[in-house]
DNA sequence: AGCACGCCGACT
DNA sequence: GTCGGCGTGCTC
């Protein structure tokens, strides 16, 4: 006897969706409810997939209570589906995906207190002067929104608080309504075109990647056309690779659209999560800001999604489901039927290449917005110079840092020297977990893994011959910032990087110092490099490419001409004009001379063009099967007996090779290449390959995964 | 992934 | 005599 029964998306690292029956009271709860069901000897919350039909039988059990009918629209879950089957992955990810924390737990979340609070427009109105405490705190919150902790400690009672919460005078940042209105500048004609393309696309899907140099506007593009959806009560979703300036960019979304931005990232509290989630499911947040896991928000009425610097690496998940943030993003503005703007200075080379073969559209600016002209290029020769900076670039700086200027040095190492080494006998200081050297921190005087994160106090003599002068070889961030501080006395030096800066507002506060346009010198690591605004600096360098020009990766190239444009970019972009630097040991070398001579779009394209006659991505489509165990041959026979297990013409199997870091956190690790000229024949063959992968009797030693599109190799 | 069961070594 | 190591089996 057939008997109806829910699909349902348990998470749990299997990759069956598993049958249930109804709940107590004989009703399926519908397609996307959110459930509690019984899974061996726990209870788990999951997800109502989809409905189907069973073979009665003793396993069958019955769904233990229905927490939220119809919770997930359809168009998500037909997305969270896509990408667990896109990405090989299991179909329990999907409950991580679409729900936030809160969600997740099996008690019944109660929400925090919200941390920042605001007044409303009905705050505004209200008449609080019988209510002294009231009115105390409403005046406080109307010079702008302000942290409960804080209100807190000015005097406020948490009941006050709540009094004023219930009665609609305040209400979470964020859903407070309409912010006062600031003009934008006057957009350019390149950017006027783009911002109509975009709006002939309103209507309908299509993929515009913005490819626009640094200093273009891009920004601005995507706030006037999201004001022209806003205006038509559409919901705006914005995609970013960090959170690192939300802040700031939530302050200029909010003052040029006159709504509130709501913000979604893993680093908010549960409550915030939830808080957010529920009101873009409402349709109450107008405007989101968040990086790839807001791609899964609810949105009651989408409008528009934009990713900004679509090239960023950090759109692609590095654990659970590995999906990719941008291509996500791309597929749910195609199920949704609305346009997506993928805006980058320097686009991927997936995106080019969906240009070309027309999928996406390109809409260009080439010319920086206002008055700001692109910085002139050099090469300095590193070869026959002592330090890590060129005896002409210290002249350079001198000269840039007299007139005023401010100079912005890229390096992208932190720390104070990447090796340490014994001179009098050859040891050098290597990870005992990886297969890496340690690198010196001097200030904490300590020695650190960058790729495990151990860590060890700095040995006072060779551990070896017991030599009492180590020798650290090469700079980093750190090393750098105190052979600058020695040089240029007089001008003040900030570092940027990870140990630099622990704190998030204390970056901001320095960029806000910076603005302030006193000459001075910067020198940090990605970090600085990523889209800020520095009218001040009028020269910009990077101070060793060379480690990128020999490296094995073969998107390397492509990271190194993107790294070093939007180093370049950061350059000249107030009234005076800009200067940018290379260094190199291999100023000849062809692919600095390329970058040199072209833009970006023209370097990108060249190394494309290399990638298709190699048959590498884009052209091809390539996973990675990642193994790791504590003994290697553990990770390697797993591989051996996958890449046995494939019998597909049309997918070529490399491996299994040693991973470019063969051995991170003591475990080995290595890797097989699936590769197929055709992407539709490696997705068809992948999940049977994989479910027979599962079954393997290795497969429970070894830690291993699959990474389709991989980033990293 | 959890969580149980199960079968072998050092402890009150 | 038992506490607990982790191998292996199962989850609608």
């Amino acid at each position: 006897m057939v008997i109806a029964t829910a699909q349902v998306a348990v998470p749990v690292p299997l990759l069956q969706r598993f049958d249930y029956l109804p709940a107590a009271d004989g009703q399926l709860p519908s397609i996307g409810s959110r459930v509690l069901v019984p899974f061996g000897r726990r209870r788990l919350v999951a997800l109502v997939v989809g409905h189907g039909q069973a073979a009665d039988s003793p396993q069958l059990k019955p769904i233990e209570r229905v927490l939220d009918q119809a919770l997930v629209e359809p168009r998500l879950l037909e997305l969270a589906d896509w990408t667990v089957r896109y990405y090989g992955c299991a179909p329990g990810e999907m409950v991580n995906l679409l729900l936030p924390p809160a969600l997740r737990r099996l008690k019944p979340f109660r929400p925090a207190p919200p941390g920042r609070l605001a007044i409303t427009a009905a705050g505004q109105r209200a008449d609080a002067a019988r209510a002294p405490r009231q009115a105390a705190v409403l005046k406080w919150l109307e010079q702008g929104p302000r942290e409960r902790q804080e209100l807190l400690k000015l005097g406020a009672s948490a009941a006050v608080l709540k009094t004023l919460v219930d009665k609609g005078w305040v209400a979470p940042a964020g859903a407070e309504g309409v912010v006062a209105l600031e003009p934008g500048p006057v957009l350019n004609t390149e950017q006027r075109l783009a911002l109509a393309a975009v709006l002939r696309a309103r209507h309908r899907h299509e993929t515009l990647l913005l490819a626009g140099v640094t200093g273009s506007g891009k920004t601005e593009v995507y706030l006037q056309a999201a004001r022209a959806l806003l205006r038509r009560g559409r919901q705006v979703l914005m995609l970013i690779p960090e959170i690192g300036l939300t802040p700031q960019l939530i302050r200029r979304i909010e003052a040029r659209l006159g709504v509130a931005a709501l913000v979604y990232h893993s680093s908010l509290s549960e409550g915030e999560r939830l808080a957010c989630w529920r009101s873009a499911a409402s349709g109450q947040a107008r405007v989101i800001v968040g990086t790839r896991s807001a791609v899964f928000l609810p949105l009651a009425r989408p409008g528009l999604i934009v990713v900004d610097e679509e090239h960023d690496a950090s759109f692609k998940q590095q654990d659970g489901a590995r999906y990719h943030g941008r291509d996500v993003a791309v597929m749910r503005a195609h199920l949704l039927g609305i346009p997506i703007v993928l805006g980058s200075a320097t686009p991927a080379l997936e995106s080019l290449n969906n240009v070309r073969n027309g999928r996406y559209r390109m809409l260009k600016i080439s010319r920086r917005a206002g008055a700001a002209r692109p910085p002139r290029w050099s090469v300095a020769d590193l070869r026959g110079q002592r330090g890590a900076l060129d005896s002409a670039l210290l002249v350079t700086m001198q000269r840039h840092l007299d007139d005023g200027g401010q100079v912005l040095l890229y390096r992208n190492r932190r720390g104070y020297a990447p090796v340490l080494m014994c001179p009098a006998c050859g040891w050098q200081a290597d990870c005992q977990r990886c297969d890496a050297h340690l690198t010196l921190h001097q200030g904490i005087r300590r020695l650190q893994c960058h790729h495990c994160g151990a860590a060890q106090r700095l040995p006072p003599r060779c551990p070896a011959c017991g030599e009492p002068e180590l020798l650290p070889l090469g700079a980093g961030t750190e090393r750098l910032e105190a052979e600058l501080r020695s040089r240029f006395p007089t001008t003040p030096v900030y570092r940027v990087d990870r140990d630099s800066m622990s704190r998030r507002d204390e970056f901001a506060r320095l960029l806000e110092r910076v603005r302030q346009g006193e000459p001075c010198i910067l020198v940090g690591t990605q970090m600085l490099a990523k889209g800020h605004h520095l009218p001040g600096v009028t020269l910009a360098a990077v101070l060793d490419v060379d480690q990128a020009l020999f490296s094995a990766d073969f998107r390397a190239p492509e990271r190194l001409g993107q790294a070093v444009c939007q180093v370049a970019g950061r350059a000249g972009r107030g009234d005076r004009a800009g200067r940018f630097i290379l260094q190199s040991r291999h100023p000849e070398h062809p692919l600095l001379a390329q970058l040199c001579r072209a833009d970006y779009l023209s370097f990108a394209e060249q190394l494309l063009d290399e990638r298709i006659a190699a048959g590498l991505p884009p052209s091809a489509s390539l996973a990675l099967l990642k193994a790791e165990a504590h003994r290697p041959e553990s990770a390697r026979d797993f591989l051996a007996a996958a890449a046995a297990r494939m019998n597909e013409a049309e997918v070529e199997v490399n491996g299994p090779i040693p991973a470019v870091l063969s051995r991170r956190g003591g475990y080995w690790r290595f890797q097989l290449w699936l590769q197929a000229p055709r992407r539709a024949r490696l997705l068809q063959v992948l999940p049977d390959w994989l479910a027979g992968l599962h079954a393997l009797p290795d497969a429970r030693r070894v830690r291993w995964h699959l990474d389709m599109d991989p980033l990293e190799i």
